[in-house]
RNA sequence: GGCCCGAUGGCGGAGUGGUUACGCACCGGACUGCAAAUCCGUUUACGCCGGUUCGAUUCCGGCUCGGGCCUCCA
């Protein structure tokens, strides 16, 4: 059957581009990980869950995925490209702790969000730590070309490859910069590619090096890992929108002297065919900042009783290249929404499987349709719209409405066979929204918040009086108890099967 | 100072040269002992000024306001 062909919009060339693969029939995608020097915050898990959207679709279209995400445990600066502390080593000396340990404390959180928001795994975490033998050698091979020695360590000169910063659309170095030059540096934008150990100085992390101890520049590390991972060309390398600015051109300058070096290919080459940058979550209050001390965690989400695909739904409500403004009222939208999808499932899918005696929320039982099977079931067109929208550059609020619709109407058409596909269509559609349609339950998305005084078998006992209370008409007791339930933060919701729910605060 | 982006109804947020996005909230109805939950339904919009056009929220120019980046950040 013919499929829509997927357009992405490239950074490089600011424009949407027509999707075309390297190697036939494969997606290979790199995307910049955490810096695990502390927890990641509800604004940089959007950049995972986009990038997990992105290889959502990338197989729901049919391609062999092989995505990779980096974790970066070294080499990342505290301020300037060049003279900042360590990120990893300044958080280890803070809290007397090895820095090692450090880095597997703050892995081991952003893989527990990743997990909470249903992004898939990637074929491979790459840890910068375990690539850098392989940086060495790379910084090797461009090193007499590119590069040049200061006393701070080897700098890498933009002016050696074309078109330098050209996916930052950036100037030459005019106007009032505000970085430090380092001195002896040839132009302002050169940057770091291995950072010597000062002289005097014994870091937690370094490693030998033609060019003295030290550690790897973070932006070498990028291109180091995606590189020997993919191969260059690779197809899409995504991150966060700050990051077209200074590191993925500094990634780009990288390959391209790396790409000439080698004969690889021509000096334009900039690594990746696509790039692609997701937009800010911004909160009114200010900019999510680790620096202000106290930040949005997804755990404090989670404390406050918003289930993780509350603020999956939320990233999945706005496109990817638009800021999205964060505000509770925004999540507890979103998790209403979700409630009433999932609500849906269970009052027409679930509740009639129980009734023949079928096991219940087992989404096994209805696999996303192929692909192979479209022509014949799709008779309205249906799940070609909804292809085509999320074509269109990932149009993940516009196929929000579609499975809404979906789950209610008899969208293909055919009544014969639409109850029975119905089902197998929605699993089709959150095979790229992953907010777990089938298979979660109204009860998973109950979270008990933090705050909570009142314990599960005690809001049953309650509930239990209450029932007894209105049985024999004495609503005088009844509704005081609801009132007793109320200031604890319990709704209780008599017409409903699942009988009560927290009620969320700010 | 330089570069860039945005301005849509109460809030969030899509999209389009002429036709309902959607979600949440609100309001009305159903249900309920009363509520809540749920379901049904309705209302509210395209920053300002010009231009192009039969017609612009959508294209072009200007203005105002807001934001981002140029320092680590997703």
């Amino acid at each position: 059957m013919t499929t829509t062909p997927l357009k992405l919009f490239n950074s490089l060339t600011r424009q949407l581009e027509t999707f075309q693969p390297v190697h036939a029939g494969e997606a290979r995608v790199y995307s910049c990980g955490p810096t695990v020097y502390n927890y990641p915050h509800i604004g940089n898990m959007r950049a995972y869950v986009f990038a997990d959207v992105l290889g959502r679709t990338l197989s729901f279209k049919g391609y062999k995925l092989t995505h990779v995400i980096n974790i970066t445990d070294v080499g990342h600066l505290t301020d300037d490209a060049d003279a900042g502390e360590d990120k990893m080593e300044k958080m280890a000396a803070e809290r007397a702790q090895s820095i090692w340990d450090i880095a597997r404390h703050y892995t081991e959180a952003y893989w527990a969000d990743v997990k909470a928001l249903n992004i898939r795994q990637p074929a491979k975490w790459t840890i910068a730590t375990e690539y850098v033998p392989a940086m060495i050698d790379f910084a090797k091979s461009i090193a007499d070309k590119h590069c040049y020695e200061l006393d701070s360590g080897l700098y890498f000169d933009v002016s050696t490859v074309a078109d330098y910063g050209r996916l930052a659309r950036a100037q030459t170095d005019e106007g009032e910069g505000r970085i430090e030059a380092v001195e002896g540096k040839r132009n302002a934008a050169d940057f770091a590619i291995w950072r010597k150990t000062p002289a005097g100085e014994k870091r937690q992390m370094e490693w030998d090096s033609p060019w003295g101890k030290g550690a790897p520049g973070w932006h070498l590390e990028c291109s180091v890992m995606s590189g020997e991972v993919l191969g260059f060309p690779f197809d899409i390398h995504t991150g966060g929108i700050d990051h077209r600015e200074i590191h993925h051109p500094n990634e780009i300058a990288q390959n391209q002297a790396f790409c000439c070096t080698n004969g690889l290919d021509e000096a334009r080459n900039s690594g990746a065919n696509i790039w692609m940058h997701n937009n800010f979550l911004v909160e009114r209050t200010g900019k999510m900042s680790k620096s202000s001390g106290e930040f949005l965690r997804l755990q404090l989400l989670i404390d406050k009783g918003y289930h993780p695909l509350a603020y999956r739904m939320m990233c999945l409500q706005a496109h990817y290249r638009s800021e999205l403004e964060f505000s509770w009222e925004g999540l507890q939208a979103a998790l209403v929404r979700l409630k009433r999808m999932v609500k849906v499932v269970e009052v027409k899918l679930w509740r009639e499987y129980m009734a023949k005696g079928e096991p219940v929320y087992d989404p096994s039982i209805f696999p996303p349709i192929p692909r192979d099977d479209w022509d014949e079931v799709d008779v309205t067109g249906f799940l070609r719209e909804f292809d085509q929208s999320i074509s269109e550059d990932l149009n993940t609020s516009k196929i929000l409405p579609m499975t809404e619709l979906a789950m209610v109407e008899n969208i293909l058409g055919d009544p014969t066979i639409s109850n029975q596909l119905r089902w197998r269509v929605v699993a089709t559609m959150d095979q790229v929204l992953g907010l777990k349609i089938l298979s979660v339950s109204r009860t998973d998305l109950r979270i008990r918040p933090k705050a909570a005084t009142i314990t599960e078998p005690e809001i049953d006992a309650i509930l239990a009086q209450r029932k007894e209370a209105r049985a024999a008409k004495d609503f005088a007791t009844s509704d005081r108890l609801r009132d007793e339930l109320a200031a604890q933060g319990v709704e209780v919701m008599d017409g409903d099967p699942l009988g009560w729910d927290w009620k969320l605060g700010d």
